[in-house]
RNA sequence: GGAGAGGUGGCUGAGUGGUCGAAAGCGGCGGUCUCGAAAACCGUUGUGGCGCUUGCGUCACCGUGGGUUCGAAUCCCACCCUCUCCGCCA
């Protein structure tokens, strides 16, 4: 969330950043007057509150030296009755201004492009060419038939559509991308390997900004209050929650492998088809808590962290600055990755890079010292995806597809699969 | 799931209705001493909100949320978490 002094005090640069994502400016509208209400109140109650603990304070000494404090008692009575009526008062602006706040998103960075939609994205890279064919090459699904690498029918009748049962050289190769990712991002780029739950609370789920406004777009489990994660972002980014960490402490870089749920309500239809579109996923994550000087830079080179998986597989691919409407809510800048396949003729996102900066920390509570006695900052944070498994398959069966059906493994992961070739 | 114990500041730990934002110890920071260090001694050392102002005032915070009371870390209720034992179990 933004600070809200900052949205009390540029309300106008608050209001363009909300219209420049089709945010709804009701929300800050919202907040502006329960803010302005709350103070008032508060500085009410406050006072009564002084006059309070100064007459308990003598209340006491008079009850000590045992005199007569009924008269003083009865006055605070009635003090004490006005308290809780003008606290129960700003009780309720303050949960006004919370779930105002908790509906506003980050502001986008200055060097975010303008735009609706997806319309105003720009491509700032390409690596590689789209592959040429002197045959007609297959999407993923026939190629997975053929081979025997994924078994749609019977992953539907065991969950439903959209929930995927690899079997033999599919469910080998999802493992092997799994291993070699973590391994490359742990060995080479410096990141630390954990395991997170799947199930996250309200509370950690509200802290990335999952909750409230996207709640419903999540599987969640009511009698425990718990969801299943969307993104090990979401467990990762609140393993420091609520937390003071040295400066010394940063930069942590984690990485994790885990599945990821998106109910993604009325997702049915074109595009979905095969691996494109699912409500289960694995996914190699990267988080970042970094100093906040240090954010954009931070981002550069966790997007080269992304970029370099595709790159190790031999995956021509485009990086995107997304514009403001297509950015996502806790983001002040995202870059997207794109990867060609060929069977399918589309470029498929895999990966979402983006800079957080304090919005989630401070929504968290996730700060740091400089230095000893200083006070508490609010780390920056970051995501990437490291990359998303299914659409990565995807590119990699299309992309490596033979003339007779067989697929070549990318080199750097023939060691995980014990195969040079599927077929 | 059942029974019990417990959640207090960076850590250990005292506090069962009023002078408690909280003893004491450890740790940290500053100083005295020293060529320097250690030891010893002295001082200092939580977070956030609001208001005026850059220094002060004020409020809140002892797991979380309610309640009782003139007054709650302390009493009552609900919930969460940790530990021990039992049950179940990959």
């Amino acid at each position: 969330m933004l600070e809200p002094k900052f949205i009390r005090t540029n309300p106008d640069a608050v209001r363009q950043g909300m219209i420049n994502q089709k945010s709804d400016t009701i929300h800050l509208d919202d907040f502006l007057s329960a803010d302005e209400s709350w103070r008032k109140a508060l500085i009410e109650v406050d006072k009564l509150k002084a006059l309070r603990n100064d007459v308990s304070e003598k209340i006491s000494q008079m009850k000590r030296a045992k005199e007569d404090a009924s008269a003083e008692i009865e006055r605070m009575r009635e003090v004490s009755e006005q308290i809780k009526v003008l606290d129960a008062e700003v009780k309720v602006f303050e949960d006004k201004m919370q779930s105002a706040l908790l509906m506003i998103p980050n502001m986008p960075d200055s060097s975010v492009p303008v735009g609706f939609n997806d319309e105003g994205n720009i491509v700032v890279k390409t690596w590689g060419e789209p592959k040429e064919f002197d045959f007609q090459p297959l999407p993923h699904w026939d190629l997975a038939a053929k081979l025997g690498m994924i078994d749609f029918e019977r992953g539907a009748k065991i969950t439903g559509s959209g929930f995927i049962l690899y079997t033999k050289w599919g469910a080998k190769l999802e493992r092997s991308l799994i291993n070699w990712m973590l391994d490359l991002h742990t060995s080479k780029h410096g990141y630390t390997e954990v395991f997170t739950p799947i199930l996250a609370n309200r509370n950690s789920m509200t802290g990335t900004g999952q909750i409230p406004k996207l709640e419903f777009d999540m599987y969640r489990l009511p009698e425990d209050d718990l969801f299943l994660i969307p993104t090990a972002e979401t467990t990762l980014t609140n393993i420091y929650s609520q937390e003071i960490l040295d400066s010394s402490d940063l930069p942590i870089y984690f990485t994790a492998y885990s599945p990821c749920f998106r109910r993604e309500a009325g997702a049915a239809g074109k595009d979905t088809r095969g691996l494109l579109r699912v409500h289960e996923f694995n996914k190699v994550e990267m988080v970042k808590y970094v100093h906040p000087e240090k954010s954009w830079d931070e981002l550069e080179s966790l997007t080269e962290n992304a970029e370099d998986v595709l790159e190790g597989l031999g995956l021509a691919y485009r990086r995107l600055t997304l514009d403001t409407g297509d950015i996502s809510f806790a983001s002040a800048k995202t870059y997207d990755l794109e990867i060609w396949a060929p069977g399918v003729g589309k470029w498929l996102e895999v990966s979402s890079c983006s800079n957080c900066t304090d919005f989630q920390a401070r929504r968290a509570g996730i700060r740091f010292r400089r230095e000893q006695g200083a006070k508490p900052e609010f780390v920056h944070t970051l995501n990437g995806s490291g990359v998303a498994l299914p659409r990565l398959v995807v590119a990699i069966m299309e992309n490596y597809q033979q003339p007779d059906g067989s697929i070549i493994v990318p080199e750097v992961i023939r060691s995980y699969m014990g195969t040079d070739v599927i077929r």
